[in-house]
DNA sequence: GAGTCTATCGCAACACGTTGCAATAAGCAT
DNA sequence: ATGCTTATTGCAACGTGTTGCGATAGACTC
């Protein structure tokens, strides 16, 4: 298990839908594609920067940042934001899924597909409006903490 | 009705529960809660601080930053993140709401209690967390951009 | 392989928000 | 009114993300 290049897969889809719209594959999109699939799960733009820079000094936070839109462009990247206003992303390979934040002991807590049907279905049901799964992000209390507060 | 000092009743609101806390009164605050006020709807961290410095020149954004939290320990100012990340502050008075940013033709509604009910109830339902109206900010297609896609 | 076109890069500057610290001034007691 | 205590301010620097621009270097043609 060679670790020369990672993500096989990922790389050769990512070079046809470059190439396709008549845009380059370099050196350091290499590089942040493997930083995004290592990094598992989520991380905040500042933390890919730091990561990319670790691998290869020279690049620069635009470089990155401008990167990641293109990922997200392409579909193979999504990015939402945390209840600090910061981004987060990952891999769209990670299945689509809500966050929820609880203001009471910080802890978060993913919302898969399945459990948010009902509440998807709800806000259409109440306004027309189709939301996007990936950019929900919800603060409140969660049932522990409610439960708390309660007692 | 001269417009010396508007918001009597929030002014005195604020100063006694500033003074309960040990906390002050000061000029900068009153200008702050007077521009907020006169902000009806909603306005940016940016916005807010420019319309404080045209009463006061010398106020800087650190100081209306940390006003701003000030407010929002008090209960009588919110803020929520726009679809950008930007943070966003409204009066409490204002009643509680949602917002729904629509990708497709960048309108913004707002989701007022009654619409939002079945949502949160939907949210409870599903994961036993309590999501906060205020902070429910959604992406996705309005009624009339999905119509749009599928005609 | 050399030349051309232009996407991408790195840099530098900006925008929004946050934080530490020394100077100022609010509110209280005398 | 004077002095004391300490909350608040302004400043300056930082963190995260974005944007404009000249220089670099992919990818394609000959």
């Amino acid at each position: 298990m060679a670790k020369v290049t990672a993500n096989q897969g990922l790389t050769e889809r990512l070079q046809a839908a470059l190439k396709e719209r008549g845009q380059r594959w370099t050196e350091q999109r290499q590089i942040i594609v493997d930083v995004l699939a290592a990094s598992d799960g989520h991380a905040t733009g500042a933390e890919l920067v730091e990561r990319v820079r670790q691998d290869d000094p020279s690049a620069t936070p635009s470089t990155v940042y401008r990167t990641l839109d293109l990922l997200e462009e392409l579909g193979l990247a999504r990015h939402h934001h945390g209840p600090d206003g910061r981004e987060t992303y990952h891999l769209e390979e990670t299945t689509e899924h809500g966050h929820l934040h609880c203001r009471g002991c910080g802890a978060e807590q993913e919302l898969d597909a399945a459990a948010a049907a009902p509440i998807l279905k709800a806000i259409t049901g109440a306004t027309g409006f189709s939301a996007d799964l990936d950019h929900l992000s919800l603060q409140g209390l969660c049932a522990t903490c409610r439960a708390d507060q309660k007692g």
